[in-house]
DNA sequence: ATAACATATCACCAATTGGTGATAAAAAAA
DNA sequence: TTTTTTTATCACCAATTGGTGATATGTTAT
C-alpha cells in the first residue's frame, strides 16, 4: 500500500479515473450522451477500455459516477440570508429565475444532462431531479407557501411553468438556429425580451 | 407498369412502405429515436431491411418521410374564424395553451418528437419547428402585435415561455416519476394547477 | 535484488450496426 | 405461354458495439 505519496508516478489509480470522468464530460460536451461509447471513452482519455471495467465496474457506473461528481444546482442553493424575508420571496424569485436563465444558456453541460433525464430511465438522473425538488422545497416551504396561503400551489404551478420554460428556451436555442415565437434567443434582444417578461410575470403574480 | 390496379396483391410497393413507417412510429413510442436502427425497423415491418434502402434511399430517408407525414400542428392551426377579434386574441390563446397542454400529454409520439428536435440536427425536424413558428407568426402579426402595440414584443416572449413551459412539463411528466415543483404532473389535481396558473397569467397579461 | 502487488495494455470475443450484390418470387406485359 | 419488370429475400460485408482473460509494466515492500 502507497501512502498518500505517489502523486505523479506513471501509474496512477486516482488520476486515470479523473481522466475517464473528463473523457465523459468532453464527448457529452461535443457529442452529446448518445455518443458515450466505451471506445471512445477510453480513447479519449488515452487509456484502455478495460480500466473502466476495473475501476467504475463498466459505462453505467462509470457515467453515474459522472453524474453524481457535478453539483447542478450549486448555483441556486439559497443565499438564505437576506431581504428576501418580508416579500414573500418576490426579490429571490426573480433573482433565481433569472440566473437560471443566464446559466443554463451558457452551461452546455447542463442542458445535455436536463436532456437527457427527458430521454433515459438513470437512477443518477432521477437523483438530481429528485435533488432540485428537494432543494425547491425549502423555499416554496419556508416562504412562498406561508406568504400565498391558499393560492400556494397556483404560485407553485407558476414557478414550475417559468423554470420549465427557461430549460426548454435554453436548450433549444444552443440547438435550434430558429427562432422560438418570432424571437431570437440566442441575440441579446431576444433573451432581454424573455427576461422582461419573467419579470412581468413574477410581479403580476405578487400583485 | 400497373396502372392502379393490385391493390391487395401480396406484393404491394405502397403497402410495404406503409409497414416501414408504421415501424417507424412504433419504435419510436416504444424505445424512442435512439431505438430506430435499421434492423428493428426492418424486423417490426416484417419486411427485409434492402427495402428501406430501395424505397426511401436510406433509414434517413425512411425517418424523413415519418416525421413529414405528421402533422403535429394540425391541432393548433387557427379556426380562425371566431369572436376572437376584439379581446385581442386572449380567448383564443388561453384556449390554444390548454388545448396543447392536454393535446401534448397524451400523445407520446409528439413528445418524443419534441425532443429529438432538440437533440439531433435533422434537416426535418427543423421543417416541423418552422412550420410551427410560420404558424404562430400569422396569429402575432394579425391579432396580437396589434393589440398589444409597443409591448407586442413582450407578449411574444410569454406565449414562447408558456408554450416551451408547457412542452418541457409534459416531457416530464411522462419520463419522470418525480414531482415537479412538488407538483405531481401526472396527477388531474396537479395539471388543473397548472392550467389554473396558464389561465391565470393570461388574464394578467391582458390586464 | 526480488517478490508481491497495483496499474495498464493487448489480443480477442460475440453481437450488432449500416449497407449491398446476387437471386428468388410474384405481377404485368408481350 | 413466355418475357419483362417489379417486389422481396437472402447471404454476406466491414465497422463498431460492449466486454473479458492473459499478460506486461511500473511501484512498493521485504
Amino acid at each position: 500500500m502507497e501512502e498518500e505519496t505517489a502523486a505523479k508516478s506513471l501509474k496512477n489509480k486516482e488520476k486515470s479515473k479523473q481522466k475517464f470522468l473528463h473523457a465523459v464530460e468532453k464527448i457529452l460536451h461535443t457529442k452529446g450522451f448518445s455518443g458515450l461509447k466505451v471506445n471512445d471513452i477510453a480513447r479519449t482519455a488515452g487509456l484502455d477500455k478495460k480500466l473502466i471495467y476495473n475501476y467504475f465496474g463498466g459505462k453505467d457506473g462509470l457515467i453515474d459516477e459522472y453524474i453524481r461528481s457535478q453539483d447542478f444546482w450549486s448555483n441556486v442553493k439559497s443565499e438564505s440570508g437576506g431581504s428576501l424575508v418580508n416579500d414573500g420571496g418576490k426579490k429571490f424569485s426573480k433573482a433565481m429565475l433569472l440566473s437560471q436563465f443566464d446559466y443554463i444558456f451558457k452551461n452546455k453541460n447542463i442542458q445535455k444532462i436536463l436532456l437527457w433525464g427527458l430521454v433515459e430511465n438513470r437512477k443518477s438522473l432521477k437523483k438530481l431531479a429528485s435533488d432540485r425538488e428537494e432543494n425547491g422545497a425549502r423555499l416554496f416551504e419556508s416562504i412562498t407557501d406561508p406568504y400565498f396561503e391558499e393560492n400556494a400551489k397556483r404560485y407553485r404551478a407558476i414557478i414550475a411553468l417559468l423554470i420549465s420554460g427557461i430549460y426548454y428556451l435554453d436548450i433549444y436555442a444552443n440547438t435550434n438556429d430558429c427562432t422560438f415565437c418570432g424571437l431570437d434567443l440566442k441575440s441579446v434582444a431576444g433573451r432581454s425580451e424573455i427576461e422582461n417578461a419573467i419579470s412581468f410575470l413574477i410581479d403580476k403574480t405578487y400583485e
